[in-house]
DNA sequence: TATAATAATGACTGATCGGTCAATTGTCAA
DNA sequence: TTGACAATTGACCGATCAGTCATTATTATA
């Protein structure tokens, strides 16, 4: 629906201008040039845009990363790595802005789903340093991870709050850098892995069947018949009965995997085929 | 004044738990045991009780970072730094959550009262790694500036969210071990000297006489008649009019550095003479 | 004890908000 | 042209909020 995509712009404007609590439903209508009461005709709440908003914005995020640490060749990895961050900062700063400044205002539904998400960006980053550096980071592999996670939002500060131009490829290359001195070099590890999984933070995050079934519904509706709809199809009917081989699977989810709205289904299908 | 003290207290902790925004000021003064008309005698609205515990908590970070930079051996320094850096956050757990999280709620003139503040850390971030480092980061301070601020909140949000119990002593020197490493080792800088104060972020602050004077003023309200009473009063004087020796101020700042009210105060003095 | 000065109270105001729904407008097949 | 249906509107509701102020309680003083 063109309404709902039209109110999602809107308000992301005016919430990364004003904040979540501080901008009214009144406003964002307002600016869509529409009545109050449509606005409810495409959200059952002021929390429903906010969810729709962020997790639109982090499934992206995550099925780019995931695309990049499992298809870019390593020696351009990191670069490729820091590179995406920071584009999609700069593409999607409104939506940034919500995520970093104002997870206090978030219901507990819409938390725990960034937490999810985080994990899986998580599992994502350790899978690109086992790719990267094997065995020889064992020890600091955790550490590592928070240092990656940190070089990812170091300068966002300046693109998002100061309006900077950075020069994202001297940025990339010298985030690499410095993640390659880290990784080569630390000798003090201070996260282990029993501290990491100890507390709640284990980075297992099971796909249910249910889910990505779930998924791919949502990626078929408001979808014109084409090919990609029907890898839709029949990949869900897949789910539910499992007669195709795993090079059809494979097949249909190359089918699927450069439409703008099967970003998430294909990510979901991946972990869940194991591919 | 007792009754300002609770308030801010029971204040932080209702603001970190549910946020700025949805903690009314019935909701404070009730947990304080007193009625609404009472908070507006302490304060003549809500954002000054904000602003007021955001002042009181990065003037003491920064007065706290000043001293170990400037009086630590370069050979703990790093530690001591860190040490410092995660027992506050520890400390100040309830202050700190608003300040990551809240920034959109505040006011321009809060927002440009931390900025201040924020300069002036990075002034005493930069004055340390001159320190440690000379002349070979020459390049590559202000890429360790950034990296250090990030290095002093990546494990913030363990503290602050997680309520994990970290072991200060490991992360201090593993922390320690990542800033050496990156300090000798970088070849590609991303931030140059040029590129920092082109755009407004200018490190060099100026600190005038009034503010001096005023902060002097504060310090002196509703402390009893001391010896460190006396040398504010003294020390206040002579800004005015300039008739003691600088080991006479010198003297004056020991006297007072120690008080828990005087802590700006020995702060701004101290630069402001240049000490 | 009487009186003045000060501190503390909480009902009240006006404004804003998210969300609802009866009324209005627009669409389109017959 | 009509009438049935769907889409859209915005006045309205109950709730919440920051901030005010006439009133009351407490303390200091004479």
């Amino acid at each position: 629906m063109v309404k709902k995509q039209l109110i999602m712009e809107k308000a992301s404007e005016l919430f990364a201008k004003q904040g979540f609590k501080s901008t009214s439903v009144q406003q964002i209508t307002e600016h869509c040039g529409m009545s109050k009461g449509a606005f409810y005709l495409s959200f059952n709440s002021k929390d429903e845009l906010i969810l729709a908003l962020i997790e639109q914005y982090i499934r992206q995020a995550t099925a780019n990363f995931d695309y990049i640490v499992n298809n870019v060749n390593k020696e351009r990895l990191l670069y490729d790595f820091y590179q995406e961050t920071y584009h999609f900062f700069y593409k999607h700063a409104n939506i940034a802005k919500i995520i970093i400044r104002e997870t206090q205002y978030f219901s507990e539904e819409l938390i725990n789903k960034i937490r999810y998400y985080d994990r899986l960006n998580e599992k994502i980053i350790i899978t690109m340093i086992e790719r990267l550096y094997g065995d020889t980071v064992k020890d600091s592999k955790f550490d590592l991870l928070y240092c990656i996670k940190n070089f990812m939002t170091m300068y966002a500060d300046l693109i998002l709050f100061d309006n900077m131009e950075l020069d994202i490829d001297i940025l990339s290359r010298s985030l690499a850098e410095k993640t390659n001195l880290l990784a080569n070099n630390i000798t003090i590890s201070f996260i282990t892995e029993k501290q990491f999984e100890l507390l709640n933070y284990k980075i297992d995050v099971e796909i249910t069947k249910e889910e990505v079934i779930d998924v791919l519904e949502q990626s078929m509706e408001e979808m014109e018949e084409s090919i990609v709809k029907e890898s839709l199809m029949l990949l869900k009917q897949n789910l539910h009965e499992d007669k195709f081989s795993i090079a059809i699977v494979k097949g249909l989810i190359e089918n699927i995997r450069n439409h703008p709205d099967c970003e998430w289904s294909t990510y979901l299908l991946r972990m869940y085929y194991q591919l």
